[in-house]
DNA sequence: TATTGTTATACTCTATAACTATA
DNA sequence: TATAGTTATAGAGTATAACAATA
């Protein structure tokens, strides 16, 4: 590798930077999904999250789904392209909305969503060794407040 | 606005996602550049960085700054142009190296990165305004640990 | 040999605007 | 009127692979 990611380099100055809780959270994110692509191949962090997301909120349609994920209805459209183009996800019409897609993980999806499961879990358990059990649940509690 | 970000709604099952710290720190992420992007007009989080480091930084060349930033050399060739093509930003030959760039902000650059300043650490501040001065100390010292 | 900048190329993520069908 | 899905379009962020000039 030349030159890993390193978080905040002794020899740099940050400026204004070192001082944005924003930034620090920016940093972290950039150390971690590092290591989240270096560990799961052919699926990114916003493919994961929706096959995991659908399998948990059976009948969910594209638009909830696309607020959950914080992006809007075109973006959701083109990930979901993007999972039904590798036939992990299927579009079933909604029996309770003419209007609405009910989102289904193929059997091969349902695979994935599983070794994908197992990957994620051990990036992150790689990642989160650097802090104890006190300090992830520390991390936790304060994450969720923003 | 059509819904808003909601950190963790509680109607979603989030499955193996909830337990992650890589998707907590994913999620406060969002929330914050969702906050960053209504605050800060023109200038992306990633543009805003670089005219800090730069600046920070006198001298420094395209790839160095890269490293810091956690992108490859092409990324920062895309960066670098958009902000030369804003006349934000100008490439200077390097006196110490022939095959560099030493980066320099323009007096356009200079003032759009003052006011840049101000209006980022707004923004910080109403997101910091969810954490006590302690909680936001313990949460800058956690996440520099990835 | 290794590094810096550069270009060509491609994919993902993201958005806005407008349209159709349905609620 | 409002919402779900869709399409067209565009820009930002990101990468790999190659090349020339320089170290």
């Amino acid at each position: 590798m030349p030159g890993a990611f390193e978080q905040w380099p002794a020899d740099v100055t940050f400026g204004v930077l070192g001082d944005l809780i924003g930034y620090a959270i920016r940093r972290a994110q950039i150390a971690i999904y590092k290591d989240f692509d270096a560990s799961i191949a052919d699926l990114t962090p916003p493919m994961f999250a929706a096959l995991v997301l659908i399998e948990a909120n059976p009948g969910i349609n594209q638009s909830r789904l696309g607020q959950i994920m914080g992006v809007n209805r075109a973006t959701t459209m083109a990930l979901i392209d993007r999972l039904v183009d590798l036939d992990l996800l299927t579009r079933v019409a909604s029996v309770t909305d003419k209007r609405a897609n009910a989102l289904k993980l193929t059997a091969l999806g349902q695979r994935r969503r599983l070794r994908a499961i197992d990957e994620v879990k051990s990036h992150d358990a790689r990642v989160a060794r650097r802090l104890t059990k006190a300090e992830l649940a520390t991390l936790r509690h304060l994450l969720g407040k923003f």
